[in-house]
DNA sequence: GTCTATAAATCGATAGAC
DNA sequence: GTCTATCGATTTATAGAC
């Protein structure tokens, strides 16, 4: 057991909650609507002491999203490794609503973002995120050679969709309503996500 | 019959050319990454220009947002007024994901955005909205009404999930894969909507 | 009405003292 | 390492000549 210097637990615990920070904002604004200025007021330091931690804006923002691949990663890690495919990839789903409903979850860079060509060069952001979809790919392949998952998807638009799902714009619109209560928003979603919209026979 | 004076008509057509641009620039960027002074060399006058015909940049988003409703409800009054619900809903999704891949599509104003304030005190845009929300809700009442549409979920959450899906980044990510035909694309995500991911028995 | 030029505000990033 | 103060670039919006 070697001691972590005092320094370096400073160190650490301060970085953490510079993240923290960042994905709350991330996910209350998104990347272009946040601004250093606002992450330093809400962390408690100087902008010019964050630019110490994190190089720039979009290492800020990249550092943020390898944290929340990190949870999921993690949160699929701790599922049971012999369950059904189908009931595993529900459960991933439901923990990503319950994560965007706790204000934690960023919406999904879109195609056109600033912050998307950031991430697409960043090496750690890129490994998680393909560790995370080869997980799920292969909950996919397996629900749909079980028959559980449909076939007449390619396993291809079943991930995109899972990820899109993950930030559903509907689920802050429901919320918003204030109408209903957070487990049933899920259930609701989770139905429409697996089952659709029209009626079953 | 009487006659359009000429300046009318040029006013008109310089007043659609700046809303095509503004449909197209919201489309491919967003509103907060869009600038005047894009608008303004895309439709190739200068910026002081622009803001003889519009207000402010929130004026002329609106402007692009209404012309899109204006035209999502003639398409909808397009339709046979006596057809089978489901089928009508699926036909405006599918009209909804064919303007989005014309990239002419601009992504829902989400919770946080600064346009949404900017178009919930919009009048003309908030009524359009309604009056879109109204047709698509009595089809939606008729489909669960007549057994075609899940009577599981609220009608809410339905017509907040049609208009999600006509906004949906699953669309533009399986589009810039390149691998796919536009018609190939509309059908995957019309089914995965309308049947969801799970096999149907 | 259209143009050039610029005002006013904001943002990312940095210098320099401590 | 943290702070205050500021730079340089960008953006919305406007003034004023034509």
């Amino acid at each position: 057991m070697t001691r972590v210097p005092l320094k370096e637990q400073m160190h650490r615990v301060r970085e953490d909650a510079i993240v923290s920070s960042v994905i709350r904002l991330l996910a209350d604004k998104g990347y272009d609507l946040m601004t250093v200025d606002e992450v330093a007021a809400d962390v408690g330091i100087a902008k010019a002491s964050l630019y110490k931690h994190f190089g720039s804006k979009e290492e800020l923002a990249a550092s943020a999203m390898v944290t929340l691949l990190d949870r999921a990663l993690a949160f699929v890690a701790s599922l049971p490794r012999e369950g059904d495919p189908l009931l595993q990839l529900q459960a991933v789903a439901r923990w990503a609503m319950q994560v965007q409903l706790a204000g934690e979850m960023p919406s999904l860079p879109s195609q056109n973002s600033s912050l998307r060509a950031a991430l697409m060069s960043h090496r750690v952001y890129l490994d998680r995120l393909i560790e995370l979809s080869e997980r799920l790919g292969n909950w996919i392949s397996a629900g749909q050679a079980n028959g559980s998952l449909a076939r007449s998807l390619p396993p291809e638009v079943i991930l995109y969709t899972l990820f899109a799902r993950a930030c559903d714009p509907v689920l802050a619109t429901l919320k918003l309503s204030g109408q209903y209560p957070d487990e049933q928003i899920i259930e609701w979603l989770l139905l429409s996500t697996f089952s659709g919209l029209s009626a079953r026979p």
